[in-house]
DNA sequence: TGGTTATCCTTAGGGTGTAAAGAGATCTTG
DNA sequence: CAAGATCTCTTTACACCCTAAGGATAACCA
């Protein structure tokens, strides 16, 4: 039997994807214990509370009450599942924002919307996109930033140019918090305890770090930087200011055409 | 005995990033086959050549003619092994770029450099960065596009800003090529081909697309853009504009200031 | 009632990273 | 020169991963 690999199951992802209405006829066998709806849930809850690398199928299965195999009549990979996952998630994100006050606010609190999302799900940024995903929601999401920036009048090739940088800054503004959140549980070391550390073996293992990297050690220099609100990390407050003017950059250029 | 996790690593890690010199006193023990340096180069290659997901201990190992247990003798783990590829790799980028003609075709001149060696190791882009690397090639291209942004006349916190848009805008643009790339080999399936059958997929299960995501639909009708040119796989040509109005809007956001 | 179909389980096979223990090579020391 | 120490590399083993295959059971239809 020839299996045309990526193509039937190309399909198939698509019709869950899109939410194909499962036929709800009687039907002969036992009755579904489950769905892919918990089944996407359940994974996303795995994922959140343990990150990526513990989504496992039994550890899905598990928290279901089923053994891993029992997945596989509702999803057909794990790989499906994580796309499943990864648009199922997007659709917390709103799609609608006030215009009132110029496309710029609204885009900046797009922005917003979008790095909490990405910092409350972080392994949506594991996601790998060879073959980018396509489903309802992710569309969704580029439909209410394109929607947007129409509000500039750019035209469409320069808007598309846009849309995809601003998504990339705040991915990448994302990956930092996520990152830092991360790594005190991940490593029992405290943010502060661990740069402390890290600093000190950089000087030792790089004593010439001042003379060899100039540029860097004039920017470290220069981060005194205004008040810091005392509860919140030192590095997390860094990781928002700089997300802040890397935005602020990019509407800037779009202001100036 | 307690293990100081991530403290007695993170020392060793830093000791390998940054080529601590490994005595070459006479000792006892048969002379070592193998070396943290050749390791790396036969990770770099298989990373490269069958990517991130076939990087496994024993590949590596057998690429150099043993298991992969002999590599545990020079690397600490697969982690650690992945941390110096990531670093090894960034010596290939260029620290040096003419400003001559200004800070702003430095700028560009750096970030398709940048795009480019991502496109080259796709790989890299997959190095989970829960806790930084830190290696000295990591800071040599953080010190390069912050000596030639310093020309702008920026303060630090700012600068601070763009550098890190500038990086994930790269980022991103190499992420799309080389998903595009990956596709064809991965699926089987030609860039073309392949998305005709998503659109007609797309359209089968989502007939009121237009209607449900018109600001999206704008955008791919205003598509026809300038001339093709004919050797260039579609896909490619469209990132490759995409990236230069991201990079160029974003560099307008600089000049703004 | 028997046949058909769907859910879910157990088992099994081929991967992964790496701990532990041992074989053999090469040095230093007595 | 022999003994001991130390280092490289291998074998074996474990725990985990995804998932193919086959069987037990449940629910429907004829």
């Amino acid at each position: 039997m020839v299996v045309y690999a990526g193509q039937g199951d190309a399909r198939r992802t698509m019709a869950l994807l899109w939410g194909a209405e499962e036929r709800k006829e009687a039907r002969p066998g036992p009755k579904p214990g489950l769905s892919v709806e918990v089944i996407v849930a359940a994974g996303i809850e795995v994922a959140d509370a343990e990150g990526m690398a513990a989504l496992s199928m039994r550890a899905v299965g598990e928290r279901l009450g089923r053994t891993a195999m029992a997945l596989y009549t509702y999803v057909p990979s794990k790989t499906e599942l994580v796309d499943l996952m990864y648009d199922r998630a997007m659709g917390e994100l709103p799609t609608s924002y006030p215009l009132d006050e110029g496309w710029r606010s609204a885009a900046v609190a797009w922005a917003h919307d979008l790095r909490e999302f990405f910092v409350r799900h972080p392994w949506v940024l594991q996601v790998s996109q060879a073959r980018p995903v396509l489903g309802p929601n992710e569309f969704a999401m580029i439909d209410t930033v394109t929607g947007i920036l129409r509000g500039t009048g750019l035209e469409p090739e320069r808007l598309r140019g846009v849309v995809a940088a601003l998504v990339d800054v705040v991915r990448g503004a994302a990956r930092t918090v996520a990152e830092t959140r991360q790594a005190p549980s991940a490593t029992g070391v405290s943010d502060e305890e661990w740069w402390r550390a890290r600093s000190a073996l950089l000087l030792e293992v790089a004593p010439d770090f001042a003379e060899r990297f100039p540029s860097v050690s004039w920017l470290e220099r220069g981060d005194a930087g205004p008040a810091l609100e005392p509860d919140v990390p030192y590095l997390e407050q860094v990781a928002r200011r700089t997300f802040a003017t890397s935005l602020g950059t990019l509407l800037d250029g779009v202001t100036a055409r």
